[in-house]
DNA sequence: GCCGAATACTAGGCATACCTATTATATGTA
DNA sequence: TACATATAATAGGTATGCCTAGTATTCGGC
């Protein structure tokens, strides 16, 4: 493996924990105006876009684990942006709703740093973009392989990959 | 801005979550077989190949806070792999140096998730490492841009764009 | 030498993130 | 119906990660 080789992947690598940082822990406009984080925000608009939702589906739109988009629910709830009801169908699901307070905020945008890195991304011409996602598909399948192989031996629950999906 | 465009880019940031979890938090075989995470792992092997090197010189050598890596470098000397000693010539500073126990552990290979995000990348054509670090390089500076646009306002300590370099 | 600025690190706090384990409820089957 | 299994959510624990503040030490200018 060249040196070049080496040094560019290693550069990729580097990319990757700046821009993931940088959207996921965008904050600076919203933490100030809004005293709202990332995750936050984007968890909100799904909840005030998707009526009354369960946790898991709610989850099920990210990818975090759902204890993880357990706790920032909860901290919508504290600062009274989302409520939270007992599905009389199935009682073991909690049903998530936007307060007025929560619905006001999702609508008020710009938005997220997901939105943030839309409009950034926005400014690369289209060819571009279908590369870089092609790309990234590739790596994720990849990534995912050499990261199973790696891992294996741990039953790990039942046939999923280890990731919640509803 | 078409339909087809806006699901690209979403189905992107979606690739960087599940990209930089899968390399960050690879754990399986790593914390199964040395009770080590990835970014400790990551971390001891910069302090077993640079001799004694202090905090912010470790610090320079990833993208994380200095505050950050003050705590793995503590949970990697409570655990026994690194030793933390003043130095002499410069009583602000503290060297970190290794172990034989971490020793012994940087050395043993294959380690931590950049490594084997390397391997992943790897199996691409150096011809599409090449494009998607290009790519990827371009979005760092945009989205950047895009950040300090939206956050201008705070003063932000001196003139360091807000991220510890040594 | 003295004093202010800069630097290296530490302390405390909070959010994100994931894991394991547990509880409550629903569902499928004997 | 009874019981095992599956599902939804919660509880508790730990690590990562960043921020603000504070302390100790060094450096630069006077």
């Amino acid at each position: 493996m060249s040196v070049r080789r080496q040094k560019a992947i290693g550069e990729i690598i580097q990319s990757f924990r700046k821009i993931l940082r940088t959207i996921d822990h965008f904050s600076g406009e919203l933490k100030k105006q809004y005293n709202i984080t990332g995750p936050q925000a984007g968890t909100l608009k799904i909840i005030a876009q998707n009526g009354p939702i369960s946790l898991t589906d709610v989850c099920g739109r990210t990818f975090r684990h759902i204890t993880t988009v357990g706790g920032i629910v909860d901290r919508l709830e504290r600062d009274g942006y989302v409520i939270k009801e007992r599905d009389t169908q199935d009682r073991r699901k909690v049903l998530l709703a936007a307060t007025a307070k929560g619905k006001r905020l999702a609508s008020s945008a710009p938005f997220a740093g997901p939105v943030r890195a839309m409009n950034a991304l926005e400014r690369l011409p289209t060819k571009e973009i279908v590369q870089i996602r092609e790309s990234l598909e590739t790596l994720v399948r990849i990534l995912g392989e050499e990261m199973r192989d790696a891992t294996q031996g741990g039953g790990r629950r039942g046939g999923t990959e280890g990731r919640p999906r509803p």
